[in-house]
DNA sequence: TCAAAAGTGTTATCCTTACACCCATGT
DNA sequence: ACATGGGTGTAAGGATAACACTTTTGA
């Protein structure tokens, strides 16, 4: 145990890696680089006040992109994070809110749906049948691969519990650890490829789909969706991700698109009106067909009353 | 923005700090060094597989306590962390949980209450005096003395709500932002010390009363109460800070000491029960003067049943 | 007998969730 | 007419928090 005071000189790198999500016509969407298989990452500028404020400045800097809010997810320093080639480098990662811009710049960067990613998350038309055609069966499989009567129980029952089989809910919260979950059942092409050593999977034709990254990147991603999915419940943060103006159904397909799941219209309504989180513009909307809608604005000051109350939103199960 | 795959060669310094939290005779305690000053921090070693089992490694080597429970905090970066001699150190903290051993074995560690840190963060038996008798007033005045009137009454809410004060309820997961109000402030000895250039409160006598540390050691120590009080009342971590066996008004003396107030008795017992948290050992304790209690032991299998689902603490009012 | 702690039973209240229904507009 | 979305009322169920009270031991 030694004192802090006369920092030691381990000599490492460093670098920022960004989860930048936007949703965009009911779709939740997330800043890609090389062609969709990697985050956007940078080096850790020494020029800044915080680590916060650096990544912002850089992000702001390298896209245009105005963050709304920022909050620090995790710091990886795995020594084999990069297979073989393992360098030491400190990972230090970033969810940001922004909104969508039609040309973000420069460098290959693209938009895509989270969904790309994580296609068995999107529950909001149900459960995606991929879950019981392609996961359950590739579970099973690896549940029932260990010779222990015991282990065998207890990977099914976390099996079960994760992605809602036998009596359990789906909780959309537990993204991370379904995708550990597949990671570990070498489902996860990113997990066969580094091992050299190990063929994980025999049947490693059926990997879960889903468009795989590079490194721990999908990881990475999946521990932002999870952050973000627990914070909207009781965080005014979905604000961040809207226009100026919109009508209430919109500001419910954003919680939709993030959550994965449908929410109960009329409930919600109330919860968001009573909460005084909005106030109307006077004007309406007459886009989709129907009725014309309200336009709200956010009322910008529940972020200095309720940064520290918090909010909620009615979405149920988790 | 660049790609990630070939990391930057931006070369610095980076130490791991860790929050070690044990309970004691219905005290939180933290291990400290240097005279209570400073918490126990160490290098960052290329060693280990993964940041958390390197810090899992150091602490045990280092202090021969055995780590139930380990989460990353936060990583700092902060330029001016270290004053005017600031030297480029990313540290990375954790919190660690585990139980208070007599001979914590070296390099002048020892145990403290950590309410000797955050004394104004005790609510078991009501609010402390010294909110009223020094807080408040120190408080008062740093609302007053900005000229602009929006100013003073969104200090003046803040203050309330963090605080407790006029219908505000106290909300004892608010433990860093209630002390990054008293470092705006100017009533921690921390946040004058560093700046040679303003002096900040003229009341500076009135400091808040606490034990100080250095750098931004309390900061970190907030964080980790602040965090662990969040995380008892969904997660089944109090176990790892408790014996082996114990009573169920034992297992209710560590959770109010970590909260700061006090729960209800019957309920409390009868939420523990339902869950199937604990089961008898058939024997009894007649330690505390009454009626002999049932011992209790904490039924390991839940780890694997509840890391999931969660469980559930009565503590009201957050 | 009293203090201290262990327990049990019950109720009031609020929040969550859902169901049922009506309103306004475009095709 | 009907599809689509906007919007209101209300009730069932469960969780929470509190109150009142009995039991068992040691001093």
């Amino acid at each position: 145990m030694r004192p802090a005071a006369p920092p030691f000189k381990h000599e490492i790198a460093a670098e920022l890696i960004a989860v930048l999500v936007a949703v965009t016509g009911s779709e939740p969407r997330v800043l890609t680089i090389q062609d969709q298989r990697a985050l956007p990452s940078g080096p850790f500028e020494l020029a800044h006040r915080s680590l916060q404020s650096g990544l912002r400045a850089w992000v702001e800097r390298q896209t245009r992109l105005p963050l709304g809010y920022v909050e620090q997810l995790y710091t990886f320093a795995d020594r084999d994070r990069a297979g073989a080639t393992a360098q030491h480098v400190i990972s230090i990662s970033y969810l940001g809110l922004t909104q969508e811009q039609p040309a973000s710049g420069e460098h290959e960067a693209s938009w895509h749906s989270w969904y790309d990613y994580f296609p068995w998350e999107d529950h909001r038309l149900g459960a995606p049948p991929l879950i019981e055609e392609t996961l359950r069966p590739g579970l099973k499989a690896w549940a029932s691969a260990v010779p222990d009567r015991a282990t065998q129980r207890s990977r099914r029952q976390r099996v079960a519990m994760l992605f809602g089989f036998e009596d359990h809910i789906w909780n959309e919260e537990l993204v991370l650890q379904r995708y550990e979950l597949l990671y570990e059942a070498g489902l996860i092409p990113e997990a066969v490829r580094g091992k050299s050593s190990t063929p994980l999977s025999e049947n490693a034709a059926a990997t879960a789909p889903g468009t795989p990254m590079i490194l721990d990147h999908r990881r990475i991603l999946a521990t932002g969706i999870a952050r973000l999915r627990a914070k909207i419940k009781y965080h005014p943060v979905v604000f961040e991700l809207m226009p100026a103006t919109f009508t209430l159904l919109q500001l419910q397909r954003c919680v939709e698109a993030l959550a994965g799941k449908l929410v109960h219209k009329p409930n919600f309504r109330r919860l968001i009106e009573q909460q005084e989180l909005v106030e109307e513009t006077g004007e309406t909307s007459q886009d989709t067909g129907g009725r014309p809608a309200k336009l709200f604005r956010f009322r910008r000051t529940v972020f200095a009353e309720r940064a520290i109350t918090g909010t909620k939103l009615p979405i149920s199960g988790a």
